[in-house]
DNA sequence: CTGAAAGCGCTAACAC
DNA sequence: GTGTTAGCGCTTTCAG
């Protein structure tokens, strides 16, 4: 193993071409001054001695990295890891290399050290990855976190001043409960996620308010709270059987928990979705493999991932050119409904209708 | 938005304090020959001045940036992203930041922009958390890759002169053939992942093996090859009920798959696990809520993770420290078996046994 | 205890 | 076309 521990430089390759560091500097920029055949003999030599030039030297004198940091959390989950999916690849097609932290906890308040830890390193924008939780946009509000850097945050409540890109959770839920109501379900429940959730929020509140505006119950028995496991969902679905007999159907608010309402009428418990109508949230890999294959909320994280980059670019484009006007948006997107057979109800049976295939 | 988009240097706190930039970087590492009273006036106007020393410039003198390169690919399928997880929390713990990048596709061979791009960054070291898949692991071999940079492969065949954490496919293969064979199933059939992935090949082999040992027969019509994905899992099913159907249960290679499998059962199809035993790989979180409840091989990526940020980081400090004879270790982990209702065959109960729960 | 000088690897701005 | 000078923000070395 030749342990060469220092890299090439451009002195060296200059020295062994025989031209100025500035000569060099000019072919592995690609700039046209520079005499064919001294470009050649340039070219050769870095191309022998593996020379690579160092973007660190690079990003100092250049005030500018093309790197982008980005923030998580949670990344087992579903959604954090799709999101960075995408950004991954979209960054990756836009020219930026990512520098990626990930929080201890959703709810991390001390976000100063994380941020420093990226500013540091000269990032030319941050992706606030994190969904909204507890109190955790606080430090954002206007002290700690001050820094000049374009930053742009994903899945939260729009707010003056702040750059995000959201899906909309509350129509989401709208689009769950109105679904259920219009396959002819009446008395319809709801699994909440963990209430400090913003989005879980959301999601809740659009059902209560959709069942109101039919002129439908949903009384405070009518919903349990779970925190995104299967596990928690079991659990929610329980108490709702005990408490909400007359219940006909179920919005969950994620797929997993989902998962455990049905799995429950597949050996005891109502059978879905004859007895139970089921409809859930993210349409996860797995849903459309349920048994049965379970109705759910699309959010394209994909998309999302795509809008944000675009995004900080734009943001990182404008502070650059100096432009001081450009608004900082919140741009919301909508998600969708795929309807498979967990949510086919009793109107769609006296219409005949079949399902639509997700 | 005051656009200060110049950041604070060390000289401009220098002049503040009236002191030199030398001074200055004595305080903010913490150097004890400083006054105490020189000390404290800098830190004030640190403070007062949010000054954030560039880890850039560091990195440029030090040679040495405290940033690891790790790549992926696929990240939006379960095992990438577990491992990306842990490696995130492990590097953090260790006090590296991550330089993410991710591979377009699994068997991508041209790895060397992706590689210099890292190295061009001045990572001290690399994790390629990229599974084996076709010839992916080629351009390691020797000629293109042959930087100088410590670096570590997750899940692959142990290779003479390349670092690697992996965990044993082969041995997985076995404990969830065996299990299904002490359970008192004699008709094992086999779902394979995708054949041009190592691990895939692994836990066939591991399947084949192990029936042959026990006496008992895999043909070539008792397995059928899926790509991981429930759909195919579904597919896959069906082509084995068709051609072996004396197939009493079937080891799959891994849970998404197995989900259709019981999928299929709990509508219509052999119940389970009285008429087909299933056994699962990967412990995702789902699985457990699966009907039935799946038996599957966990695989602890937490662990594996946490290993090969040690791993690197003791490949670090050896090349540091001009350590030539240091060797590169090929680690292998063991999964374990979590047996749940899926696989509880006529053995299990003629033992009157309950199932453990994981 | 503190400061001055040199330089990490590179590029911008100017000479020639 | 090409080289020289200066400097990005910091630390190392060596004086004092």
């Amino acid at each position: 193993m030749s342990s060469s521990l220092s890299r090439v430089t451009i002195k060296q390759v200059a020295s062994e071409a025989g031209v100025s560091t500035q000569t060099v500097s000019r072919v592995i920029n690609g700039r046209p001054d520079v005499a064919p055949e001294t470009r050649e003999r340039v070219q050769d030599v870095i191309q022998r001695m593996r020379y690579q030039p160092s973007a660190l030297a690079r990003s100092l004198i250049q005030q500018r990295s093309y790197t982008l940091g980005v923030v998580t959390a949670g990344l087992k989950h579903t959604g954090p890891s799709r999101a960075l999916n995408g950004i991954a690849e979209t960054a990756e097609q836009a020219g930026y290399a990512l520098l990626l932290k990930e929080l201890p906890r959703f709810d991390t308040e001390d976000v100063l050290p994380i941020f420093n830890a990226l500013v540091s390193r000269h990032v030319d924008g941050v992706i606030w990855a994190v969904p909204e939780v507890g109190e955790n946009r606080r430090p954002f509000g206007s002290l700690p976190v001050q820094l000049d850097v374009p930053m742009v945050f994903i899945t939260m409540e729009a707010r003056e001043g702040l750059a995000s890109v959201s899906i909309d959770n509350y129509e989401g839920g709208q689009l769950a409960t109105r679904h259920l109501i219009e396959q002819g379900y009446r008395h319809i429940g709801h699994i909440t996620g963990p209430l400090d959730w913003w989005e879980a929020r959301q999601r809740m509140a659009a059902w209560r308010d959709t069942l109101k505006a039919h002129g439908l119950v949903a009384a405070d028995h009518h919903w349990a709270e779970g925190d995104w496991s299967s596990a928690s969902g079991a659990r929610a679905a329980e108490q709702l059987f005990a408490r909400y007999p007359e219940m006909d159907a179920v919005f969950v608010a994620n797929d997993q928990m989902a998962l455990s309402v049905l799995g429950a009428s597949c050996q005891r418990g109502p059978r879905v979705p004859e007895e139970l109508g089921v409809v859930g949230f993210d349409d996860i890999a797995e849903s459309a493999f349920f048994s049965p294959p379970l109705t759910t909320i699309q959010q394209d994280q994909y998309n999302l991932a795509r809008i944000t980059v675009q995004e900080i670019t734009r943001l990182i484009e404008s502070q650059r050119h100096g432009v001081e006007g450009f608004r900082l948006k919140s741009i919301v997107l909508s998600p969708r409904l795929v309807m498979r057979e967990s949510s086919r109800g009793p109107e769609d049976h006296k219409k005949g209708g079949a399902p639509a295939s997700g």
